[in-house]
RNA sequence: GGUGCGGUAGCUCAGUCGGUAGAGCAAAGGACUGAAAAUCCUUGUGUCGGCGGUUCGAUCCCGCCCCACACCA
């Protein structure tokens, strides 16, 4: 049976998702939609490692500049938005009508295809770049829909692609119509595990918080600490109590804030089966060895210093509280230039940080069992080759 | 050369009034449905610098040696 296909790539930072997702991407004429729960905002360039002008140029991408740091953006958002984008690809496919071999596709940019240059050169250091636009209320950016890509906020440097081998094309020959079939096909990447499961399973839905809520249960964090919440946890929401994580402050508040809103458990809205999407989801994972993985971590550090990620940190210093900036890259540099360490320190940080977020991606990764994994660097050669068996 | 202070887990160190040792960080594994680049959980045998001595027993006391640092010459 035939539907339309959503390709998902997930992996752990820095293994190659960005570069492999837009060949892929180009190779099937098509568009992408971002699953990184950091590179929404149009703040934040150098150290959430957004793809290049060039590369936003060359592949329509959702969900990169499409927020503020001042809007509020969770996993339901994103479950909304990306099945209306998804839903949007589609319709634009089925409008221009099936493309055919060696030619351009409905959706493909005049642009010409990316160098896949194996070691591609670091991109020299940004020139100053414009503050990022956080003068403006959250309140006029309200319809990321109709503006999912802004061209005002440039993007650091691409970091190098997974090496592959040399002589490659740069592009497959392969052609889309292999792999569709005739049916409609996006491509969804990114690394922010629990974005990608809302979208292929869904979230159980509980009803938005009042107002004035969540900051009360965050004021009584602040004021009484863990134990002040699981006192509470224990008396308004026992059963959470007994079987949530108690030693967890975020899954506490967040039960908190549910029964103080609803008057019940967050547990009691758990209820709802995995969603059928009205299309068909291919996951390919990317994988590299773990000294492999950690070098390009390393090296992608400090090319972000290079290309001035200090500077974008202290732009933002006055928005060093805001939940998106509660991030790798901008805590450490925070902490430097609050004084507590040396940056030599703060860029140790990054790096090691960095590695600990990649093994959390892959500890959440490695759980699903739809996952189809692939050594990046072969992935990197010819992605559609991993992408048109069933 | 002399004096002082050290040499204990990958790192920084604690400790054993003599009964073969434990914290933080790192590392590894894991959980995770509206903060997810967040948050949380689990995992600690290492010639206690080397060689002798005292002792039932030494990482601990004593002697010598090696190494590091500081100060004095």
């Amino acid at each position: 049976m035939n539907q339309p296909t959503v390709i998902v790539i997930a992996g752990p930072t820095a293994v190659g998702k960005t570069a492999a997702a837009i060949r892929l991407a180009q190779s099937l004429h098509t568009e992408i939609i971002s699953a990184d729960s950091r590179q929404c905002f149009t703040e934040l360039n150098i150290g959430v490692a957004k793809p290049t002008p060039e590369e936003l140029q060359a592949v329509h991408h959702y969900f990169i500049n499409s927020h503020s740091i001042r809007q509020e953006v969770n996993a339901a958002l994103f479950e909304e938005l990306a099945l209306q984008w998804t839903d949007e690809i589609f319709r634009k496919q089925v409008a221009a009508g099936p493309s055919a071999p060696g030619q351009p596709g409905p959706l493909a940019r005049p642009a010409p295809p990316l160098p896949a240059a194996p070691h591609a050169p670091v991109t020299p250091a940004s020139p100053a770049r414009p503050a990022p636009a956080i003068d403006q209320p959250a309140s006029s950016m309200t319809s990321p829909l109709n503006d999912p890509s802004p061209a005002g906020a440039p993007a650091p440097g691409a970091f190098a692609p997974a090496p592959a081998a040399p002589g490659q094309p740069a592009v497959a020959p392969a052609a889309p119509a292999a792999l569709l079939l005739g049916q409609p096909t996006a491509v969804m990447v990114g690394g922010t595990g629990l974005y990608i499961k809302a979208f292929c399973e869904g979230l159980d839905e509980i009803p938005s918080i009042r107002p004035g809520i969540r900051e009360q249960v965050l004021a009584l964090y602040v004021a009484s600490g863990i134990e002040g919440l699981q006192h509470q946890v224990k008396s308004e929401d026992p059963a959470f109590y007994t079987e949530g994580e108690i030693h967890n402050p975020q899954r506490l508040m967040r039960a908190l804030e549910v029964v103080r809103s609803t008057g019940q458990s967050i547990l009691s809205f758990r209820n709802r089966p995995k969603q059928q999407r009205p299309f068909r989801i291919k996951k390919i994972g990317l994988h590299l060895p773990k000294e492999g993985l950690h070098q390009r971590i390393h090296d992608r550090v400090d090319q972000m210093m290079d290309q001035g990620l200090l500077e974008e940190v202290k732009s933002l210093l006055p928005y060093k509280e805001v939940n998106a900036l509660q991030t790798v890259g901008y805590r450490e540099l925070f902490d430097y230039l609050d004084g507590k360490c040396s940056l030599s320190q703060a860029v140790d940080e990054i790096k090691k940080n960095t590695r600990h977020y990649a093994k959390r991606q892959m500890t959440w990764f490695r759980k699903d069992p739809s996952i189809q994994w692939v050594d990046a660097r072969e992935f990197g050669e010819n992605p559609i080759k991993f992408v048109s068996q069933p």
